[in-house]
RNA sequence: CGGGGUGUAGCGCAGCUUGGUAGCGCACUCGCUUUGGGAGCGAGGGGCCGCAGGUUCAAAUCCUGUCACCCCGACCA
């Protein structure tokens, strides 16, 4: 393959655009990859597409390894589909919906589970024909409230998802297992540095679910690590080591304080340390923040169900709530912060005095967060306006109807499998692999006839990779100061090259080095601009081809100059070694 | 939806305070020179100054409204 630069569809630019703050959108931009159409929606250049097709490549390969076959869906689906899954509602905004010329509802698709489902259920009916993986690679459509980070978080995407089928659990276990495994070898190959996280299932439903995520900082999910062993996880599904249980009885009996003026949990501890303790007939006590128990007050709602349910959750004072990672818990019961009416429909519950003292006989559902664990005793609301409680202990003032994993987690909490501390880091999702279960096979009965003659319903799972996104989230990983930085199989090109030098010799060289090159299989991208040399060094940087072969003043002594853009390295060669000292670069990778 | 910001040539920006009929750099066209780190000189082409209304002899500039876009958050397989 030769691709000439005299004649390819392309502009560089030497400024940033002003819309692109993330480096890889500055740099897809800048050298001519993709162009912004409106928001979250991008043209791809002859550049942006040899590397998307790249991707696409790996991601074949390696789905046809692990037997899944490719099909393709429309994107655009009539309504009736989706009415049937109940998405068409559930999407809510975030669905394209439009409207045809006979007046019919159609929906541009966010996802395909449906139309994998209805077509496999349209041509398998025997037991004998599982179990089956099918795939696509299709543009997806999601009316994204704020698109962001150029072609990172789009409104048209291209997605790899696929479907397995399976008979019986274990068969989706191995499934899964086979996913996984091939996403494992994607990511490999296209040179990312990712990690494995347990994530939450989604609006999908379903049970197991892990997320493929490539460090960075502008990755818009947060997930942690632990610094010892390999655990880690979304931080909606994260699960962190509480403290050990105490006893109740050593603690001493709660008593009601005084404590007006104290909207903020720092102006009780104030008070609290200011308290003279031993006219209480208590010990002298210190208290911090994490004394207090506070309890937030949110509401809930079953999928399908159209009234709210009043939840209290009681977490250490010194933490927020993590709204995100406790709607994460929750899946798929919705969570809301609950409004002032809400709080007033119950009259036992005093804005600012809530404690879970008297949650059962309110008969308001009342979970705490792990923290609080049980025989630990908290400073917390009285239920009565400017009155705090204190010593009211887990299992002896209190019994929650259960735990949530609902605090904000922070650097440092510790480690659910070993005790030892978390990071914090932000990550892009590459791919997502989950066992979605018998939903979409239930509803859309989707069985195969067993051997004994009764249907058995099919269980699947669904598995997807953002093509798009692994463009700009490798570009995101691999760039320098200067410019994109491709790993081989991706890049555009393998080699670079170019002639500088007003002398035609060096012109005439570097084409035969090219043809030479191209008809040994290397992919060639030759710079034959009418163009100063520092104008092809800087494009060739920003380019981010991975072999720079320059063909210029050395010629005079027999030698060109063959540069590593990942490594900087630069060597002087001689001429006559050009081809195969190229061709070594290339098969290195 | 909340907060912040920006709309002037393909791209990046100045001009607006103090109204006088639009400018700089890059890119583009032509000529000559130049050729190892975004070349020089000369000559050119390209603008509904986001849109609408108002004030004024006169509006990119002042006033009102409106739309769009970007960033942070909410939301989001």
């Amino acid at each position: 393959m030769l691709l000439r630069m005299s004649t390819l569809f392309l502009r560089t630019l030497r400024d940033d655009p002003a819309d692109a703050e993330v480096p890889s959108h500055r740099l897809l931009v800048r050298a001519g990859y993709v162009r912004r159409v409106a928001p979250g929606i991008y043209s791809w250049l002859p550049l942006g597409i040899a590397v998307l097709r790249n991707v696409e490549n790996v991601v074949r390969e390696e789905m046809a390894s692990i037997g899944s076959q490719e099909v393709h869906f429309p994107a655009l689906i009539p309504r009736e589909i989706f009415e049937v899954s109940g998405r068409w509602d559930d999407y809510g905004d975030s669905l394209f919906r439009l409207v045809d010329r006979k007046g019919s509802d159609y929906l541009l698709g966010p996802t395909h589970e449906e139309l994998f489902t209805l077509l496999v259920k349209g041509e398998y009916s025997s037991y004998k024909d599982y179990p089956l993986s099918l795939y696509q690679i299709q543009t997806k459509y999601r009316d994204e409230a704020r698109p962001r980070a150029g072609v990172l978080r789009g409104r048209e995407f291209i997605m790899k998802d696929s479907y397995s089928f399976d008979l019986t659990d274990e068969g989706l276990q191995q499934a899964y297992q086979n996913h996984r495994d091939a996403y494992e070898r994607i990511f490999t190959r296209l040179g990312f540095d990712y990690r494995i996280v347990f994530a939450v299932s989604g609006a999908m439903g379903g049970s197991a679910s892990e997320e493929f995520l490539a460090p960075t900082p502008s990755g818009e999910d947060t997930f942690v690590q632990c610094t010892n062993c390999d655990y880690a996880a979304n931080t909606e599904a994260v699960d962190i080591a509480k403290p050990p249980a105490q006893e109740p009885l050593e603690q001493p009996a709660s008593l009601v304080l005084d404590t007006p003026d104290t909207p903020t949990i720092a102006t009780l501890v104030d008070r609290l340390n200011s308290l003279d303790w031993a006219s209480l007939g208590v010990p002298a006590q210190r208290f911090g923040p994490a004394d207090t128990l506070k309890n937030v007050v949110l509401k809930t709602r079953r999928p399908s169900a159209d009234k709210w349910e009043l939840l209290v959750v009681g977490v250490p004072g010194d933490r927020e709530v993590d709204l995100k990672r406790l709607r994460g818990q929750l899946e798929p019961i919705e969570v809301e912060q609950a409004a002032a009416d809400d709080l007033a429909a119950v009259p036992g519950l005093v804005k600012g005095y809530i404690g879970p003292q008297v949650m059962s006989e309110l008969k308001v559902r009342y979970l705490v967060d792990p923290l609080v664990v049980a025989g630990s005793a908290w400073v917390t609301g009285a239920n009565e306006a400017d009155k705090h409680a204190a010593f009211v202990v887990r299992g002896r003032d209190f019994t929650p109807d259960g735990e949530v994993g609902a605090v904000e987690i922070r650097d440092g909490d510790r480690c659910v499998r070993c005790g030892s501390p978390l990071r914090i880091a932000r990550g892009i999702e590459l791919g997502h692999v989950f066992q979605l279960g018998r939903k979409y096979a239930e509803t859309f009965g989707l069985t195969a006839l067993g051997p004994e003659g009764k249907p058995v319903t099919i269980t699947m799972g669904s598995y997807g990779v953002g093509i798009t996104r692994a463009v700009a989230a490798l570009a995101e990983q691999t760039h320098d100061e200067v410019g994109l930085v491709w790993p081989r199989v991706v890049a555009p090109a393998d080699v670079q090259v170019v002639p500088t030098g007003k002398d035609a010799a060096a012109v005439a060289e570097a084409e035969r080095i090219a043809a030479e090159l191209v008809a040994s299989g290397v992919r060639v991208l030759l710079d034959d601009r009418k163009a100063s040399p520092g104008v092809k060094f800087k494009d060739a940087e920003l380019l981010g081809v991975p072999t720079i072969l320059i063909v210029g003043r050395g010629l005079e002594n027999g030698v060109v100059e063959l540069r590593d853009r990942k490594s900087g390295e630069r060597r002087e060669i001689p001429v006559a070694d050009a081809v195969t000292e190229v061709q070594a670069a290339v098969s290195l990778g």
